[in-house]
DNA sequence: TCGGGTAGTTACTTCAATGTGCGTACTTTT
DNA sequence: AAAAGTACGCACATTGAAGTAACTACCCGA
C-alpha cells in the first residue's frame, strides 16, 4: 500500500458514503442505534451496522451495551482519537458550506 | 439526495481513493501529467485522467495546455477555491500522522 | 393479539469506481 | 532506425461498497 500521503489514513477511516455523517452524528453525543438511523434516515440497518462495527475496529467509536434482561439498550459514542478529528472534520463542513453558495 | 451534512458536500469532490493524493501532489505547484503519475507511482494513466478531468469539471482543478506544434506541454493546477481546503486538508493529515505513530 | 420499538444477522444482488491492456500521434534522444 | 517520452482515448473486466429483503428475538402498550 504505502502511500506516503498522510492525509489517506485519514480518509481511510473516515471516508466513504455514511461515516462522515455517521461522525457528524455522533459528534452531539452517544446515541442509540436507532437514533442514528433517524438522524440518517437513508442508510440501511445493515450498513449502519457495518459501519459502526469498522468504525469501532478502528478505534473511533465506543459501543457500549446498557442492556438488562428487560431492555435492549446500546449506545455508541467517539473516543477521544476521533475527536481529535473535529479540527479537520469543521474545516471541511465550513468549506463544504462555502462552496456550497456559489 | 438532500444529505444535509455539509461535510458531504467536501468529501464528494476530495474523497476517493486518488483525489486526495492528487491535491496534496498539486499543492506545491503545477504539475505536468507524467510529474503527478511519478509522485503518485500506483495510480494507472486512465484513472489519473479520468480524476483529472473530474476535479477541473468540479471546479478544483485548472488544466492549461502550453502545447507548441513541437512540444506537447500540459499542466495542471489547483484553482482558488481548491486552496481553500487547504486547512482542512492540512488538520487531516496532521492527525493522521498522530494516529499512526500510536 | 396486533402494531410498534430495540438491535441486530444472513443471504443475495447491484453498481460505480477502479484497473488492464490496447491504440493514437507526435516528439526527442541514441 | 529504434527506443523512449508526453498526453491522451477506448473497450472491457474486476471488485468492493452499498443496497434489498428477509429473518431473529425480545419487550411494551392498546
Amino acid at each position: 500500500m504505502t502511500t506516503s500521503f498522510p492525509v489517506n489514513r485519514a480518509l481511510e477511516i473516515i471516508g466513504g458514503k455514511w461515516r462522515p455523517q455517521v461522525y457528524c452524528t455522533l459528534q452531539d453525543g452517544p446515541l442509540r442505534f436507532s437514533d442514528i438511523q433517524r438522524a440518517i434516515p437513508d442508510v440501511s440497518r445493515k450498513v449502519l451496522t457495518d459501519q459502526l462495527r469498522e468504525l469501532e475496529q478502528l478505534g473511533m467509536v465506543h459501543r457500549v451495551d446498557y442492556s438488562t434482561e428487560k431492555h435492549l439498550h446500546v449506545e455508541y459514542s467517539l473516543t477521544e482519537d476521533a475527536l481529535g478529528l473535529q479540527p479537520a472534520m469543521n474545516a471541511l463542513c465550513s468549506w463544504g458550506e462555502c462552496h456550497d453558495k456559489k
